[in-house]
DNA sequence: AATGAATGAGTCTTCATTCAT
DNA sequence: AATGAATGAAGACTCATTCAT
C-alpha cells in the first residue's frame, strides 16, 4: 500500500444510497468514466473493483452485473476511446481552409487544446497499460495510419496547388505533429510544472510551421 | 493474476539452487536490475517482491535483507536512474565541433540510439509510476531544465559565431529534440511495429535539422 | 510455530462448508467469542486470524469483512468486556441485606462465583495485553474507582447504622476483597492444580470478613 | 504490528560494533538478562531474536550459538528465575525476631518493596506465557508450597509460644500475604497511576495484621 | 438490476533458523 | 565465538469474484 485509504464503512452521514435501478446502457457508461479516471489514475492492477465501484456509488457486486471481469471493463473501456480520433475531425474542416496560416493557426491550437486531462489519462493508460490489449492497439495503429494517410493527401493537394512550399516536412508531414506528443508527455510527467514550458513549446512549434510552409 | 505465469513450482529441472552468498552491493545492484525489468514490463502494483526474487535467482526473503520495502526498492530504482543524463554526456563533446553538420548527424544519431530498452524502461516507468516518487521527479525535472539550458548556450555560441543560423529554433533549442520523445513512446506503445516508422522519422528529422541549421 | 497446530489441510473430513449466510452482528459476536478464546489462550501476537476463522468457522477473508485489522478485534473485544461490572451488579442488592452475615456470605460466593473461566481469560488478557489500548485501561479504572466509591459509600451506612464494626477494614473496604485477586492469579498461573487452595482461602477470606465486620 | 518501528540498518553513527569475544557464561547471561526485559515487555510471540539481540549488542546469528532455539531461551529463563524466592530469604531473617509488631513491620515492608520493576515482569510472564512451560509451573508450585510450609511453622510457633493471637489468619498464614498480589496485579495493569492506591493498600494491611496477629 | 456477505488465491512483510565465512 | 546473508514458513491483509437474498 502506497497510501493511506480512508476506511470506509458504511459511514454515518453519507446516507445509505438506496437502490437505484438504471439501464445496462447507462450503468455501463458510468461504470466505464469511473474506470476511465482510476485506471488512469493509479494504474490498472492498484485500481480496484471497490474503487471504481465506489465512484459510481454502487456495490462491488453490482460491477459484476454489468462486466464479466476487471478485465473486461478495461478492454470495453479501451475500444471505446478508439474515436480518439477527435483531432482527425478538426481536419476535415481545416482542409477547405484556403488561408495557409489560418490552417496552421487552427492546426496548432485545435492540437495543444485536445491535451484535455481526458486525453491524457488515455495516453498514460496506453503507455502504461497498452501491452494488456494488444489487438486493440493494433487496431489504433492501423487507424492512425489511414488517418495520417488523408491528412498527407490534404497536404499534397496543397503542396500541388502551390499553396504550401515543399520541403522535408510537406513530404512527411505526420512529423511536424511530434512536438504535441512531447508536450503531452512533459504534463504526464511534470504536470501542472509543466505548463509554462508547453505553452513556450507550442509557439515555437507555431513559428516554425509558418516558416516552413508558407510558400 | 492478469498475465500468464509459466514455471513456478519450487522445482522442476532446477536442482536446488545453493545457496550463493554475495556482498549487499552486488545483490543490491541485481535486484535493481532485476526490478528495472519487471516494474517496467507489469508496473509497479502488478509487480510481486516474488517475480523480483525469481528474476535475481534468490528468495524472496532475501530481498528484505537488502531492500526495507518494495517502494524501497522502487525509489532506490528511479534516483539511480538519475544518470540518465547520458545524452548530455555527448554534448560536451559535441560541443567542441567545429562543422555544423556533423555536428547535426552526430546529435540525431546520438539521440536515437539512446532509445536503447532500458532507457525506454525507464521512460514508462516514469510516466507510469512517476507519481510515486514526486521528490525525484521534481529534482529530474531541475536537472533537465539546467542540461537544456547548457545546451541552448552552446547553441547561442555557434549563432554568434555565425556557424548556425538564427531562427526560431536556435532561439529555443531545446524544442529540436522533441521528435525524439514522440519516437520513445512509438516505441513504447507499439513495439518492434514502430521500427519502420521511427527511423522514417529519423532521417525527416535530420534533413529538418540540416536545412533549418545550416547557415 | 511455538505451540502444536493439529487439522488443516482444507479438507480432511470436513465437507466443504457451505457457504453460510449471516447477519453482521451475529458474525461479529461470533468472531469476538472465538478471539477471546484464543488471545487469552495464546495471547494477541501468538493468535492468528486463521485460528479465530477455524473457530468460527468461516474463512479468513470474512473476518476482514466483519473488522478491519486484528488490532480492531482486540480493541472491540476489550471495550465489549466493559460489562465486567457483574459484580457490582450484585451489590445493589447486597445493598439492601438488613442482615451483615448474610451480606457478607453473599458477598463472598459472589466474588468467588465470578471467577468464571470467561472473567479469568478477561483477566489474563488485561494483565498480558492491556497495553495495547491503553484508553480503555483509564477507562476501565475510571470505572472500577467509582465502582469502588459506591460500595465504601455502602459500607459507611452500616457502620453508621452500628451494623458494622468499624475498624481498618471498613475504612478501607475495598481491600477486603484483594484476596479474591489472588484467587484468580493461582488459577491463571496454576490452572486446576489450585482449586483446592482456592476454597481454602475462600473459607478464610469468609472467616475473617465475619470476624472482622461483625459488630 | 501495533506500533512503528524505526529502521535498523547499520546506520551511520552507531559505530560497527568490532566483534568482542565473550566467554559463553557471560554471553547467555547478557541474552536471558536481555531476554527478560524483551519478552515481559511484548510477551514471547511478539518478542524476536532481533530485539534481544539487539538489546545485548550483538547478532542475530551469535544468539544461536548460545541458545539452540527461543524456546530454549525462554525455558532457561523461566528456570532460571526460580531464584525468586527472595522475600522467603527474608524470612529466615524474620523468623528470629523476637518482636511480633517489628515482625509484621519487617514484613509488610519487605513484601512490598519486592514488587520490583524485575519482579512484576516476571510475573507478567508467567501469567501470560507461563503455559508454555507447565514443567517448571509444577516446580514453582512445589518450591511456593514447601516456602509457603515453612513459614507456617514460624507462624505456628509464634502462636503456641503466645506470641501472636491464634485466629484464621494464623492457620492459615499464606492468605496473610494474599493483597502483596493484588498489589503486583495493579501495578502491572495500571502501572504508575496504581501506585498511590497500592501505598493506601499497604497501609491497611499493615494495620489489619497488627490488629489481628497482635496478642 | 442490486446488494453485500463469503471465499480463496494471492501479496507484502516478518522472523526463527541455518550456514558460509 | 561471531557475523550477516540466505532461506522457508508463516502471518496480516487485499481483492477479484461468487452467490444467496
Amino acid at each position: 500500500m502506497t497510501a493511506k485509504k480512508a476506511k470506509k464503512k458504511p459511514q454515518a452521514g453519507s446516507e445509505t444510497r438506496k437502490r437505484t435501478r438504471l439501464s445496462p446502457e447507462v450503468r455501463r457508461k458510468q461504470i466505464l468514466e469511473a474506470a476511465l479516471v482510476e485506471f488512469s489514475r493509479q494504474g490498472f492492477a492498484a485500481t480496484s473493483i471497490a474503487m471504481i465501484a465506489e465512484r459510481v456509488g454502487i456495490s462491488k457486486g453490482n460491477v459484476y452485473v454489468h462486466f464479466s471481469s476487471k478485465n473486461e471493463i478495461f478492454e470495453t473501456l479501451l475500444e471505446s476511446l478508439s474515436s480518439v480520433g477527435k483531432a482527425q475531425g478538426n481536419w476535415s474542416r481545416l482542409e477547405t481552409a484556403q488561408d495557409v496560416p489560418a490552417f496552421i493557426d487552427n492546426l496548432i491550437d485545435a492540437s495543444y487544446a485536445s491535451l484535455t486531462p481526458e486525453a491524457l489519462a488515455v495516453l498514460r493508460m496506453t503507455i502504461a497499460e497498452g501491452h494488456r490489449v494488444p489487438g486493440i492497439l493494433a487496431k489504433w495503429q492501423e487507424a492512425n495510419l489511414s488517418g495520417r494517410a488523408n491528412r498527407q493527401a490534404a497536404i499534397d493537394e496543397q503542396v500541388a496547388a502551390g499553396r504550401m512550399k515543399r520541403g522535408p516536412l510537406t513530404d512527411h508531414f505526420h512529423f511536424a505533429m511530434t512536438p504535441v506528443v512531447y508536450a503531452a508527455v512533459a504534463r504526464l510527467v511534470f504536470g501542472e510544472a509543466a505548463a509554462e514550458d508547453v505553452d513556450r513549446m507550442k509557439e515555437t512549434h507555431r513559428k516554425l510551421l509558418h516558416q516552413l510552409l508558407r510558400s
